[in-house]
DNA sequence: ACCGGAAGCTAACATGCATCAGTAGACGGT
DNA sequence: ACCGTCTACTGATGCATGTTAGCTTCCGGT
């Protein structure tokens, strides 16, 4: 799971977007690296940190917790910030939680803080990410107004696609994740069996394989349309592309 | 719809969380006053613009359109910076429309750059704006995959609610809105008919009266209960509660 | 080899919601 | 005064999804 081609770890999304010496600057910004496991809470609701984290390898939940429940409300790549807004909001109104082993650099707020102040592009790239991730949510938002469970489960598998095709390391046919069928359905607002009934459709109807996890298909354009997904809001290529020298 | 109390016409969520003359400031940027009625489209999904808005009075709807229906996946109240990222995405993912009849304020680009480089402050407030909107998205997300549609509609409310008392414009026993079945059958990702019976549930139940997009209700707490509405996540008061000091 | 727990899977029945069809009132245009 | 359109409202039917219960498979621990 590590970046290929190049020692950069954390390069993610803002690979392109950013010179060199801006990348290898950010990159210095870690001060730790550290692992953690399945459901290890790296940042609970309502705690203070005094750093922010950034997800090296491996996939990270947002979680909202209610009393029967765990809502899953996002989901992290390689490369994101899982939480720079705890440096900017103090608190965070809900977890952010290991899905299956990963490995993530920490860096003090201290550090953020001089950064944004001598570094005006890297702190526009900062916030584009920030800004990102709520495009995502609204898709997200979207997705549970609109589709029924299998179209959500395929639409969330088309996105994570996309967003590993964005830092270099899908697979053409394969995509590997430790998501159990709970946390897809967590995910999608469905119940567990469900989401065991939609991961079945998915399969009756020849689109794609889902073992533990792992997401199988022999036609990613066919899953894409029968998902309804549609990668703009992901600010990669296409009409609403991003350039950094826009601002 | 003025701000009461003051000729601040933007202080909304920010006024507690400035300095006078940061307001001030801010009001300053505006170039010029507009107004819009139901359905005029602000900012188009994929347009670049060279401005930015700040709603003043009324109503606006974050929208995706599809080929067949309207999404409406985001909300918002007098005082909010509605199309922030349009400064730094170049391109929004999404329409932002009037609901209802508006006025609102244009800020230039320009003079926003400026502000930002020159009022770390000011910097820092419309970061959190956009990272508590991003806050409410994924409420939004977690109401769509807890609640059912009666408890969808009483959520909105309920927020709404809130928003307006944080911005010291609440009305203890009604919320008027220029919604109609189908807008909130458009945010709740149900049927307009079904938006209807679950109107209807409301009534039943005695918790509130929706009449013509007007909420009435002589318990709030009741219908907050009823919603399982917690508003930590608006970083008002309570655990949450946001503090300039911090940055 | 055995056990126990977690994940995946299935059946049967109950509820939420979509869809189709249709009615009634409000409103603006002519 | 009339018409058409938009919004609110109702009933009937079928599909999507929740709930409960029980079963299998896999896997780690002893």
């Amino acid at each position: 799971m590590e970046f290929p081609n190049t020692g950069d770890f954390l390069a993610g999304r803002l690979r392109d977007k950013l010179a060199h010496d801006d990348l290898e600057f950010i990159e210095s910004l870690v001060a730790e690296r550290r692992e953690a496991d399945t459901g290890e809470v790296l940042l609970a609701r309502g705690a203070v940190a005094d750093v922010s984290t950034v997800l090296i390898s491996g996939y990270i939940f947002r979680t909202i917790q209610s009393e029967n429940r765990r809502f899953i409300v996002g989901l992290h790549v390689p490369g994101d910030f899982v939480d720079l807004h705890s440096f900017a909001l103090k608190r965070l109104d809900h977890d952010v939680v290991a899905a299956g082993p990963i490995t993530y650099g920490s860096v003090p707020h201290e550090r953020l803080r001089v950064a944004l102040e001598e570094r005006p592009r890297v702190a526009r790239a900062l916030w584009f990410a920030t800004l990102l991730d709520a495009a995502i949510h609204r898709k997200w938002i979207q997705m549970l107004e609109q589709l029924d469970a299998p179209r959500r489960i395929a639409h969330i598998y088309c996105e994570l696609q996309c967003r590993f095709e964005l830092i270099g390391q899908a697979n053409s046919r394969s995509l590997r994740t430790p998501f159990t069928q709970i946390d897809l359905a967590d995910m999608c607002g469905v119940s567990a069996i469900h989401a065991n009934r939609a991961v079945g459709k998915l399969r009756e109807l020849g689109l794609a394989e889902i073992r533990r996890g792992d997401l199988y298909t022999s036609d990613w354009r066919a899953l894409r349309q029968y998902a309804q997904f549609e990668p703009d809001y992901l600010y990669g290529d296409g009409p609403l592309r991003f350039d950094q020298d826009w601002l």
